[in-house]
DNA sequence: ATGAAAGCGCTAACAG
DNA sequence: CTGTTAGCGCTTTCAT
């Protein structure tokens, strides 16, 4: 150790300028193919690897894509980045993850060293209490690209993909009354994204559409994970006009709610349906099965990383949305 | 944008040398508290960022650690990148994540992307096919430690962290044993790590000195997630002489033994204990809630980023192994 | 097709 | 306490 190879030192070894080393091994410029081949053929042999830092610096620009998501657990976030990675890796791209914790303050951390680090761009989901996008601003200001997914800041015009959120909770609450359901409740949590706004959109227009009454007890909001979706769901069952359909806006909740059902002896879905959202594999542990709305990670990430690309390639700031179809992948809780 | 603001424009604004700027900015070097002052002042107003890029270039090594892990949607290694991520944080690194995808090929890359970026230090489990660690050698010959945890090479010297997996194995067939099984099957994944060779020893040792009879036709290897487990779980309640008890090395396997086995009406734990590895928030999903072998995640990341950080400060490569206790939780299936 | 020169932004070492 | 000098490894530009 202490002595790292340079293009300088593949250069003397073969009597020629480091320069055009570098050239070679770029595959960049004009070098005699003979000298080329001799030139990789010498780096490979001494154990050369490029110094990406000394590359980068030069570049004013890293390679490095970074991934901003609240948390890295929950399976919607950790397949997300896994298959960017995937998709980052084989365009020459390495990637950077961090998590903000869901605390703005930390999101804003974040993007100055984001900055520091010259990433040559951004993807992000924004914390549940992100409703200013001025910290990206300075993303813009240093001409770096970002693109948002699933949980982008109110009213943004920067570039995002979303899925069709109105759409999925419509389809989900249409499906359960399909199948003779007539008293559809609805458990949000107390995330302030456009997203969970449309669900809940969607779930009033598909009740209407039916000409179901929307009653605001049916209605509620609050929590994130199971334990809330255990809670609501008593909660609803306890009303003196029950539920007979459940709609959450997470698999995690719902799950939270079958739960609870099942201790409360409801069979599901004789009793009641229920029906969630990110189609997480934990929804096939428990029993039945859950059914419910796929948002499309492969084709998330895809509109994600192009959109990206797009911007990096152009050295330009677009403002373009991705609307991904939802499906309702069902098992046996509708 | 494009003009980016350097320590030089801060300099030139208060007429004073860059130099002193940089001083003044890292808190290094003796600079009047007066002209600190000073100096911090005009550099936030500037807004002036500090160009890692060129830092870490000068410096000859990034301040950022690597993640190497198989796959980052598994529970337990999303969970762990987690988890390091926010310890790294707070100590001023940043990480950098990477998936090898089970493939050593793909490690070997990942290790001379890590050797090109100047990592500070590297936390790796390796692929289910890593047998060599002669890439990880690499490293050692770059000076960048690195520590493996849960999944090492076979032999290897490195410093490592991982759990007693013998005990987890020994105290979870002690306790099915405890509930009254008597007839106690293993299914196990193909993967050869040291971790799945200590389990199996380790239920072997259980069913010795219980003087229980060790039976081949009850010890199963084979696949990692769900769908093998249920298969397994059939294969083994298809024999003449079946198990009352399962020890499953992935609560995903053993999730696939539960579904089997309720779908084939036997009762759990009642006819048939499971007990799985990882304490996978799955497992509360299922029913009855799954009883598995807690790899404490926090203790894993505590002590590889010790064992890490120690190296990187000392510019020494250590050879030491940390054996974190392992931790049975009781839900619903022994 | 190759070489020479210059400089990215920063920091260590030395000088004053 | 502050300034000067030099250079990290690489690539772009211009010259040959």
């Amino acid at each position: 150790m202490g002595d790292t190879i340079t293009i300088k030192d593949v250069a003397r070894e073969l009597g020629i300028h480091h320069v055009t080393v570098s050239r070679a091994l770029r595959n960049t410029g004009a070098v005699k193919e003979e000298t080329r081949v001799l030139i990789k053929k010498k780096a490979l042999e001494l154990g050369y690897k490029p110094n990406r830092l000394a590359r980068d610096f030069r570049n004013k620009r890293s390679n490095v894509l970074a991934v901003v998501v609240p948390d890295l657990r929950p399976y919607f976030f950790s397949k997300f980045v896994s298959d960017f990675m995937e998709t980052a890796k084989e365009a020459g791209y390495s990637v950077m993850i961090f998590q903000s914790g869901e605390k703005p303050g930390m999101e804003k951390d974040i993007i100055d060293s984001l900055i520091g680090y010259r990433v040559a761009g951004v993807v992000a989901s924004v914390t549940k209490d992100t409703v200013q996008e001025s910290h990206f601003d300075l993303l813009k200001e240093e001409g770096i690209p970002y693109v948002f997914f699933d949980r982008a800041p109110e009213e943004t015009q920067a570039s995002q993909v979303l899925v069709d959120n109105f759409k999925g909770a419509y389809d989900a609450v249409t499906a359960m009354i399909a199948s003779g359901k007539k008293r559809i409740a609805y458990i949000s949590t107390h995330y302030r994204h456009q997203i969970f706004r449309d669900r809940l959109a969607g779930y009033k227009q598909a009740l209407r559409d039916h000409k179901i009454e929307i009653s605001p007890d049916w209605i509620i909001e609050g929590g994130f994970f199971m334990k809330d979706g255990m809670e609501h769901a008593k909660q609803l069952m306890q009303l003196e006009h029950c539920p007979d359909g459940i709609l959450a806006v997470r698999d995690e909740i719902a799950i939270g709610v079958i739960k609870y059902l099942k201790t409360s002896a409801y069979s599901i879905p004789e009793d009641i349906a229920v029906i969630g959202f990110d189609n997480d594999p934990m929804g096939i542990a428990c029993e039945p099965e859950l059914t419910t709305v796929q948002q499309s990670i492969p084709c998330m990430v895809g509109n994600s990383f192009e959109l990206l690309l797009q911007q990096i390639k152009q050295s330009t700031i677009l403002f373009d949305k991705k609307i991904i179809e939802p499906k309702i992948i069902y098992r046996g809780t509708v």
